[in-house]
DNA sequence: ACCATATTGTTCGATATCGAACATATGGAG
DNA sequence: CTCCATATGTTCGATATCGAACAATATGGT
């Protein structure tokens, strides 16, 4: 079997993807579920009082999906809703105290969750593959608009 | 930010497999999900004949989701089921000829979707990543089964 | 040979995600 | 200003996946 070299590397991609977020979903506390930490970490990172579409297209889910990851969000009390003072269609997401404590509880669990592979794979080495995979990723994000 | 090195990996990964995925969905045949593409290139590749828990741990699933997936593929032709002669508790699953079929134009499509972003990951670039993630896999693998 | 334990495939209930469709709101073309 | 295409958030129906539990079979220790 000799497939192209990329479809080996999705393939393999495709394995940790799945091993990580299995051993995440374990590791996190009752109830919040990847898809959740995930829209947690985008609004620390990225910044709050965002919309549900902005978000969605951010961490790659359609809009129904975002629409159910906010809602268990806000019934938790992490994250609160507001009418958009520019736009009458749209809600902007802020996160809550309870949100940012939340999200940096689930980031120790995270880092603890792959503490364990850490010294398998060196901060060089990182460093050599990750702009591989973002030129990867920007090449992707582009072919899905073109489509 | 300054989240470890592993974990802003891990991150990209995610992203690169979700856009991936969704990318191949799209591409490939009416009712046919990645899934079951995963399945049929499995056993394309290692050989078939095998049990659903081992193509399940192989790739990565729960043993219902594999219960499910058979069972589509069996629906469609693609697989056919037999008693393992040497376990009263097992099923040997094996291609048929239009399973055979059905993966070899799978892996025409998935090389035409992926084919638009290969030229900005080189073949000498993928030399270079593939093996520290398959360290990475590897790592992943055996703190699963510590668990 | 027997019984406890593990394994296999399945069913069941719960949940997340998706695509399609909808109501509402926006904004540009005429 | 009016009207139509577009965008936003939601609801709905379908489907895949998971964890738990189950029946049937294997396996291993005594």
């Amino acid at each position: 079997m000799n497939d192209p070299p990329l479809f080996v590397l999705l393939n393999e991609i495709s394995i940790i993807e799945h091993l990580a977020r299995n051993r995440l979903e374990r590791a996190l506390p009752e109830g919040l579920r990847v898809s959740h930490f995930v829209v947690l970490n985008h609004l620390v990172r990225m910044g709050d009082g965002r919309s549900l579409v902005r978000i969605a297209r951010a961490v790659q889910v359609e809009r129904p999906a975002m629409t159910n990851t906010i809602q268990k969000l806000e019934a938790r009390g992490l994250v609160t809703l507001e009418a958009d003072p520019r736009d009458g269609r749209g809600k902007l997401v802020f996160l809550t105290p309870a949100g940012r404590a939340a999200r940096e509880e689930a980031v120790a669990i995270a880092e603890a969750a792959i503490a364990p592979v850490a010294g398998d794979v060196s901060a060089a080495e990182v460093g050599v593959v990750l702009p591989v995979l973002r030129r990867l990723r920007a090449a992707l994000d582009r072919a899905r608009d073109d489509d």
